[in-house]
DNA sequence: ATCATTGCAAACACTTTGCATACGC
DNA sequence: GCGTATGCAAAGTGTTTGCAATGAT
């Protein structure tokens, strides 16, 4: 608890326990959880958490770069701590998400067409090994 | 107009007006419409038109391989006709999508970790060329 | 006449906004 | 005490659903 209220303050951010909380909550659950999954995960410690304060919380995160919004799909935004970058293999059967290790099959330069790339994801989709097997 | 009709019986899609000017739209703007660009840019030529048969037409072409459902932020899905796979890069200052050809820097085996890959979205962020100039 | 397509209106689900309350230095 | 963070409720936005009207063969 204590190195995430070191890495708010590092990052300018007053260390809420709410916000604690959220920030570890990525930290020990890296399953690209969406607002929900948080918020139905904290409310049993944190009786009075609001959503709005997930979604505040959230954009925080975003903005200063403590944590990345996944785009997936277009019906619910997920929500990963800021590591290095990787794809996002989601399952067409089973809906799963699976981190991928996509450093060896992409090489992105730093501009394209003129433009500069700050950054990117990749979103895979298909057939994940444990349904394959059933 | 020919051209379509023959291409959606082709795909065992009855060729009525609607999905017609739907499939003529995504041929001429390769701009990655949203469905309420689609719906504004049709409503003069079809004044009865819904957003309805929109969304139902588009599920339909993607659900028959001839459209892809780009996801590039949470807010509003966008549509291709489907070509050969390319990047879509977002500015982030004016909003704009340009599409990347990604083949030079990209190699995605059949099979990642297991999990068999059908098929993925690059979604590519950072400022444009002509912001960058402004 | 029958079956598929269309389109209105209502329902839905996720997210944002407005504003009053509570908290922390 | 004052500025920030929180959280409820309401509004907003994109999408889906139910179902009746329409259209095509």
């Amino acid at each position: 608890m204590e190195q995430y209220k070191e890495y708010l303050q590092s990052k300018g951010i007053s260390p809420s326990y709410q916000r604690l909380k959220i920030l570890e909550y990525l930290d020990l659950h890296r399953t690209h959880p969406t607002v929900d999954e948080i918020y139905t995960a904290l409310l049993p410690h944190i009786p009075t958490l609001s959503k709005t304060t997930v979604y505040n919380t959230l954009s925080l995160f975003v903005q200063e770069g403590l944590a990345t919004m996944l785009v997936l799909d277009n019906v619910e935004a997920r929500f990963d701590i800021t590591v290095h970058p990787h794809g996002h293999f989601t399952c067409t059967q089973c809906g799963k998400v699976y981190d991928i290790d996509v450093t060896p099959f992409v090489h992105i330069p730093n501009t394209i067409d003129g433009h500069t790339i700050q950054y990117y994801q990749i979103a895979l989709k298909g057939i994940c090994k444990d349904c394959a097997s059933h």
